[in-house]
DNA sequence: CTCGAGCGTTCGTCAACCCGAACGAGGAAC
DNA sequence: GTTCCTCGTTCGGGTTGACGAACGCTCGAG
């Protein structure tokens, strides 16, 4: 329980370089991309970042000491359950404890991704990011010019779109309702009721972010 | 590596409706809240998807053909390197077989757009969307004109922005490198990171959306 | 029909994960 | 000085997860 209680994270830690990992001849190899490595660095970083001592930390997930300590040691291989507990106690989602390297810099030309196959000629999406597995988000480019309107598919329920226009103009239709945007201007809308897309102007093109 | 070769998520999967598992009085309660029950729901779903067969799977992660039983049957709470295994062997990020159904969706209508105080006349942001607390993401409109460049303030660890460009052309320097955007062109780099952004045509504008 | 291969489940056995307790170290209060 | 609290680590012990083997089952070849 308690929960939401946890503030912090807004004070800024810039002391995060912490050093090279120490622990010298270990019995467990240092690979950094053994699980347990990977959990071990994660676990310590996130429960200092909190603010909170081990034995704190053991203590709101229900969790031994020295579960703690074998975890952040890297020695100790965790059972589903265990990372659950810790996860909720440190109020963070489970995979923040796995997915290790932050992805790096990528950069996607748009006419080297993959264009979405359109329906019509003057429509072309393209899939910038699909979500990962702990978001779910997808971010689309889409270029689009006058002509006839385009039908959205529905989505499953409880989808929001959000739409930004970032050039030309662009009419949405969407609960019965029509809406008017130009460059700049955003719309949110549920992604789960039928809509319908019109570009105003020559070389209009506007972002998508899908949530579900 | 690797990075964005998902793909899939284009095509409409409307195959997924599996029956309501049925298994009517069992010792396990179907909570769907245990993390047990998720992890099962997601292997399942996962090697379906994969289009292989129990034995198959627990074969290529060199896992016991009644570990996976046990994994899918929801009994099982299993250890951190049996996912890990499992994950390496169907190829996916390891957080797959644990995301959350994320709760429901808070519709909210953003109609008012409060532009953020710039430091510099040339680059104007505007909040779109702030993030509800369960999902950690912000959209941000910016419009920039050429000129100086911009240092982004750092935000928080394990943050992560992606880029499009809307309309003009950008120049965006992270982590030592430089990478020219145009319009459509997508960047995803990790925002916890010192990182410039400059305009290079008058009239650009991008899309931020920052997760974290 | 008979046989064989593959699938998914169940059943013991062993290893290991998890826990509580005890330990030494470092501070703060008195 | 002493006392008390907390931190993080190291031990036995009980519970349980992982494994291999055997089971019933379905499907297709001969």
């Amino acid at each position: 329980m308690s929960a939401a209680s946890n503030d912090s994270s807004l004070t800024d830690h810039a002391d995060d370089s912490y050093p090279g990992d120490s622990s010298p001849g270990e019995v467990v190899p240092e690979d950094s991309r053994t699980p347990r490595a990977q959990v071990a660095a994660a676990v310590r970083r996130e429960r200092q970042r909190a603010g909170l001592s081990l034995s704190e930390v053991a203590r709101r997930a229900g969790i031994g000491k020295s579960t703690m300590s074998g975890l952040e040691a890297g020695t100790a291989n965790p059972s589903l359950e265990t990372m659950w507990a810790l996860a909720a106690a440190l109020d963070i989602p489970l995979s923040r404890l796995l997915d290790p390297p932050q992805h790096e810099v990528a950069l996607h030309h748009v006419r080297d991704m993959p264009s979405l196959p359109s329906t019509s000629a003057n429509y072309v999406a393209t899939l910038l990011s699909t979500s990962p597995p702990t978001a779910r988000r997808d971010i689309y480019f889409i270029a689009a010019e006058p002509g006839e309107s385009r039908n959205s598919h529905p989505h499953p329920a409880g989808t929001i779109e959000h739409v930004i226009v970032g050039r030309g103009a662009a009419r949405i239709e969407a609960l019965g309702q029509s809406y008017e945007l130009v460059a700049g201007d955003y719309l949110v809308h549920p992604g789960d009721q039928p809509h319908t897309f019109t570009a105003l102007e020559p070389g209009t093109n506007c972002i998508f972010v899908i949530e579900s």
